[in-house]
DNA sequence: CATGAATGAGACTTCATTCAT
DNA sequence: CATGAATGAAGTCTCATTCAT
């Protein structure tokens, strides 16, 4: 099961290709980026770019969709780690805060695309429209169990769900544009305070 | 002061050409529009687009502008016709829902757009930066004089101001979408309920 | 024979718009300049100018040709009233710098169009030819009944009546481009003196 | 010190473009020429002439600059091998007839850009009119010595410099034009003959 | 595998010319 | 006659993609 030298070339390339790929559509947007700037931000040339991946779009989905994943992930591994709905609600934002301050390169591509694609019609609709509907699914099943539990008063569990996300993406983006001086650990406090209020309070 | 006959053809033009604008940037985005889709869209030859306005980047920002200072004095006016804090979040989410909702095309410039500079630098960030920021502004202040007056327990003002922008955002996104199944009326209420009680709760 | 008001307005206009293109294309040159540049240099619009003229190719040679006619009128009629060789060379030159001093636009245009109609293959090309021709035929007469009269040595006289006009023309250039410091009468001198004593010495 | 792979193909590459350029610009002129034009002349793509030139304009100037330097270089050369005035004439004049003519596409380019710069404001003025003004402050800082040491009589030195270059530049023009029947020694002949004999007589 | 020179479709923009008023 | 809004052909330049080395 050892990886063949092949395998980790193509690992090593891919992987540098990406990398390079999210800074420069983070730093340009995916048009005004150009296959030409990402081959020689990864060090190697243009046509080895197409060695990898078929065309600029693939490299740049291939550059959102690993980064959503794995984003995903985290954040469904810190909510099942949670008990409580104000505990999940806190690894949900704490999942999101974190990752994005982490790679803040992979927020400025997934941010514009994510939000075009809840607005206009993109060959990327359908897999972000699916990652994110997920996102808010985990929340909202959390809501509606709490409320079934009568752990918080009756709401809209979608609704809400939506709040949550909404807030979350609020406050990276606020950090990111340097607009924030708190902590995230404050700002997730901040925002897990307010939702949770809002959420019990009768 | 009857405006004069090239006075109303201009005013027809502009306008003319500034709805093809919104639907066309809408559907595709800024870089992927071309002149020659607008001008198609709007009934007239590329070169009449460029009779009233000097560049792709001018007709863009034009059909921005409009909306963005429409909507902020609809924001405002509203806001200031209310008392109390409450009646100002509901104010504001209002305006926007209901803007929104009567222009769709143009949210779907203004959002990808909003978010991106936010993000990347654009030649726009400054512009759409004080538009954004100004607003911010309005609700944070009138969340200060309520945490003095005592009206809403002690909040860090300018977060849930963000946080008043960030729901509201998100709603509108899942209206337009086409996930949202309630009334304006019905998710205005949500949102200043789940706020409201988020800022008064002790 | 009174003109009518029809044939007078036609003069007017035309003499206007010719007037006009001579300082527009003077300054931008033939490609660089626009009809509307024109029309409004004339105080009229664009569609005025194509009531009197075809195309702009038109107004260039229509704004050319009359200058040139003149011009060659002028350096007839001064040679002709001329008696010996010396005088008319001396006619010439005056004629040539005092015309273009009076009408520097005029040169503006002539010069390159009729330097590049030397070398490049352009629609004027012929008319130009003939009309340069026609003036150096006019010195290299004179020259060769000089020569027959022994007035000066014998000297092809095709020859130096290109040169008469070669520096005729470098006299002019330098006073448009301000390089010169004397006045005509000076400069007329110095080159009769410089080609009279070329052409007589032994 | 052997040319690397990439060295020859840039050189056979610009080497081949400013070729095609010079027959294109020579033929049409700056403007009506197009890059596409050239392009086909060089036998390679459009996009192929922007690998190598940054625009249009930079294409036109470098296709004069390398002639311009190569005439001034030949005619400096010459010159300084020249002892007295007259063969120090006699070098400038040879050094522009042979240049040119085995030049004539360079000469078609240069010489209406060269006049066209003499009388309209283009971008090339500046640089055009220094090579220009070089040239003639040679030619006249001859004349001024041989009048010091008094072997011509009393000229006005800058005068006389012009009028050498201008009947040199019309020997080239009637050259190409096909109306001189002579060789180029007779041509040079006779306007060192006619320069000089003006410039001694007393 | 890697390279990067070459390609050519396609975008923005200008402007000569037309024509309805 | 005069106007100037409208047109669309044509030009410059960019860049995703290909392919010979």
């Amino acid at each position: 099961m050892v990886p063949s030298k092949k395998q980790l070339l193509t690992q090593f390339r891919t992987s540098g290709i990406l990398q390079a790929a999210r800074r420069v559509f983070g730093e340009k947007g995916y048009e005004r980026a150009t296959i030409d700037d990402i081959a020689r931000a990864a060090g190697v040339a243009k046509g080895t770019v197409y060695l990898y991946y078929r065309s600029k779009r693939d490299v740049y989905w291939e550059s959102l969709r690993q980064g959503i994943l794995d984003l995903s992930d985290d954040t469904v591994r810190r909510m099942n780690g949670a008990g409580t709905l104000e505990e999940k609600v806190r690894a949900f934002v704490t999942s999101k805060l974190e990752y994005f301050d982490a790679h803040k390169d992979f927020f400025r591509i997934y941010q514009p695309e994510f939000r075009k694609a809840l607005v206009q019609h993109t060959a990327f609709q359908k897999q972000l429209d699916g990652a994110y509907l997920e996102q808010v699914r985990l929340l909202e099943l959390a809501i509606r169990q709490a409320v079934r539990k009568g752990a918080i008063r009756s709401v809209p569990s979608r609704a809400v769900a939506f709040a949550v996300f909404d807030i979350t993406w609020g406050l990276i983006t606020q950090r990111l544009r340097g607009w924030s001086e708190s902590s995230i650990a404050e700002d997730v406090s901040f925002a897990v305070d307010l939702l949770w209020k809002g959420m019990t309070e009768r």
